[in-house]
DNA sequence: AGCTCTTATGAATCATTGA
DNA sequence: GTCAATGATTCATAAGAGC
């Protein structure tokens, strides 16, 4: 069965509360930065974001399943000559609120924009915040590992003196699994930084993220079947990697242009109106 | 005239308040993190980090010049499977004391500690917070425009296929660096991520931060003659790189171990003990 | 010199055991 | 019960040794 797509142009604060409870695996999404998009979001200042976004993120709480997990990619923008301190205050907020702040990620955009400025490098690096509702949480780890080092080339040649000490304190008795463990290895496990550049094939948007970076949660976080959310879809990178990946995913998405764009680059057939007008749902399929 | 180096033994909500308003063109320092390094410092608990920093930083703010800046080095540790927030309260804490938070880098450890655990990657980042005390400061951003970081330096040297083929793989995108991009270049600003490695072959102590860090912040907020002043001295790393760098220094070192060795391997001839015994200062010829 | 290969180890984190 | 100590896990770097 081929994966589903919800899409719905309103409001997350509200949208949100028409879904169901702990029935999403994977929520990822970049909302607009404070002050940011002032032309096409109205602009969240800086000072009122932690209070606009808290609700929305009560709201999240609640449709996660437990073992699922939530994706924030965000970072605070500088206000005369300052970092804004809203993020910090969102972490904590969001603390309050019950969810937990298992880790944050740093996403290192390897192309960021070039410029100069008196007192101040290029900005090239995102958060990528990871929240959870319990400590036990789905992560399939074997999904994302990278290609070793060279050194591993060399390593599984003839394995040093340490290696074999180290196998054979974990061992014990005869030895069995561990080397084996290292023979023929050439993956190895990723850490929390992220190498990817930011996508330029995009013109008509200013892209939230790449697809390698939805694409690479989803593969950590979710299995096929799984239902991904994106509440503020944008251009739609989210569902559209899901749907590539058999997730099936729920977008939605405040303005128009997006939505219709999105209904036609995703694929998405007949768009079904409410009556009041403000609110689409559409199912592809 | 050569650089001098000022050393106390001794505390630093203390210490600091012997040196003079105004007066230190940067700090940079690696205090003692939540819960670490309890075998030799204590350790601070998490829940007790902010109300024991601020004082210190209040001090720091006033024997700092209005021109200088702070760079903190800290990140925060798991504790019962989730990131303390001590880190995001320390920054909202000392914006209301009087600093400016002007930016994060991050700094990328490149050979972080390797370990693999049911729900969390290798921790492989550290935050580098540049506090500011007015938003006119000096930076020398030239001085720092080093041939695209050191790694590109030895990789130059020899072109390889393998190196091609590896660093195209891994950014996977395909944009990435293509190190033949570089051949003709022969500088670039740097960005607000540090590639560095930690060190790895200083036996006698858990480095703080490898000479390379405090090298690059001391170019870019420092020129010659300025001081520098380091209040979690430590192995004392700031100070021998401010002093091969012709910076004057001041570290601060609670620790009689570390006070000790510091005389020796940075060459500080007299150790002038005050009556108290608690306290000394010496000072390089 | 300039290679290759060997070796140690780093602000880590979690699960288990013992007091 | 809580809390501290121990063991297991495992990647990339640079120094050093050898050719």
């Amino acid at each position: 069965m081929a994966a589903t797509i919800k899409l719905v142009l309103g409001d997350s604060t509200k949208e949100l509360k028409t879904l169901p409870d702990n029935s999403v695996d994977l929520i990822i999404t970049s909302p607009p930065y404070a002050d940011q998009r002032k032309s096409t979001y109205g602009g969240i200042a800086a000072d009122k974001y932690v209070k606009w976004f808290l609700p929305i993120s009560k709201e999240l709480l609640r449709v996660l399943k437990p073992t699922g997990t939530f994706v924030l990619n965000i970072k605070e923008k500088v206000v005369e000559g300052e970092r804004s301190t809203y993020v910090m205050e969102l972490i904590i907020e969001m603390r309050n609120q019950g969810w937990l702040w298992t880790e944050e990620f740093i996403w290192h955009k390897k192309n960021s924009y070039p410029g100069k400025w008196p007192n101040r490098f290029r900005d090239s690096w995102e958060r990528l915040l990871q929240f959870n509702k319990d400590k036990k949480f789905h992560m399939y780890q074997e999904e994302v590992m990278v290609p070793m080092g060279d050194w591993a080339k060399t390593r599984l040649k003839n394995l040093s003196k340490t290696d074999k000490i180290r196998d054979n304190s974990k061992v014990g008795s005869g030895f069995g699994k561990n080397i084996s463990n290292w023979v023929n290895r050439d993956k190895a496990y990723p850490s929390n930084v992220l190498h990817l550049a930011t996508e330029c094939n995009n013109k008509n948007h200013s892209a939230a993220f790449p697809e390698e970076l939805p694409e690479w949660f989803i593969k950590l976080f979710t299995k096929e079947g799984d239902t991904v959310l994106d509440p503020f879809a944008g251009s739609g990178t989210s569902l559209s990697v899901s749907k590539r990946m058999n997730r099936n995913s729920i977008g939605i998405e405040l303005l128009p242009e997006y939505y219709n764009e999105m209904v036609t680059t995703l694929g998405i057939s007949p768009t079904i109106k409410k009556k009041n007008g403000t609110k689409s749902l559409a199912k592809n399929h």
